[in-house]
DNA sequence: ACACTAATGAGAATCATTGTCAATAAACCA
DNA sequence: TGGTTTATTGACAATGATTCTCATTAGTGT
């Protein structure tokens, strides 16, 4: 019973759904805890450790994105697109998709130059948006 | 700028040498619990809380830089001078620190272009170093 | 040396995240 | 459709990093 093309097969679960809604739903980045306490606030009966499992899937899946907010915790955010980085209001949590291919050249050039091979980086910009600018 | 222990007076410790130099003497970044162990290997009776605290002091005087490794701690890294962002091995830990000029305007350009002001950034390089690329 | 009080350290407390495992329910097949 | 398989769930325990508590220790100015 081996599924040759799906690597390991999936099931498709209503949990696994609400989370991707859920975090399609969120403007900018929301934790597993602050996602799992607005499922729980719609009437949702879904676990703590689903939310974090499947937020991980979808992360790990490319559909969305993780990074670790200041005050150490994971926050995601559904990603339509490929490869590309944030900008972010730090007061409202606004998020801006940015398309980087410069600095992405950029970081892979002085990667090459001193040796380094299998290049991966991190590149977030985070600042006050106008709205929260007052 | 370096207004002197007037009002929130600081009291030099040997701890606080210790983990100044400890840091010092690490090449690349290291967490608290790293530098707590080698410490104590050392033979000092430092306490886990006081290296937390130093390394708090010492990151917010600007001496040294904070970042958080892909799983979830944060680690340190004794810091010269004034902004640059890190080149850094996966595998070994070493770090080259490398100016960014270009990408500081192009962060500030792109914040700009959305009106976004007070723009901070995290850029980090992940790769692995030619020792370590077998 | 003395007094004042910031800093220390041992352990408890916190908090996000992950592991455990019996119960549940997708997906597949007859 | 009903039965079987087994991935997935969820309640709770466990982990692990970091912070807090507080009695004790030790810098610093007088």
């Amino acid at each position: 019973m081996a599924d040759l093309n799906t690597s390991a097969s999936k099931r498709n679960t209503w949990q696994k759904d609400a989370v991707r809604h859920a975090l399609g739903e969120a403007t900018g980045f929301v934790s597993a805890q602050q996602l799992h306490l607005v499922l729980r606030n719609h009437g949702s009966t879904i676990g703590l450790a689903t939310v974090y499992r499947a937020l991980a899937d979808l992360a790990s899946a490319g559909d969305a994105d993780v990074l670790n907010s200041n005050d150490g915790e994971l926050i995601y955010r559904a990603c339509a697109t490929g490869h590309h980085h944030h900008l972010i209001c730090r007061s409202c949590g606004a998020t801006v998709e940015i398309d980087a291919s410069k600095v992405e050249n950029w970081a892979d050039a002085v990667a090459a130059e001193h040796g380094f091979t299998e290049t991966s980086h991190t590149i977030e910009i985070f600042g006050t948006c106008s709205a929260c600018h007052s």
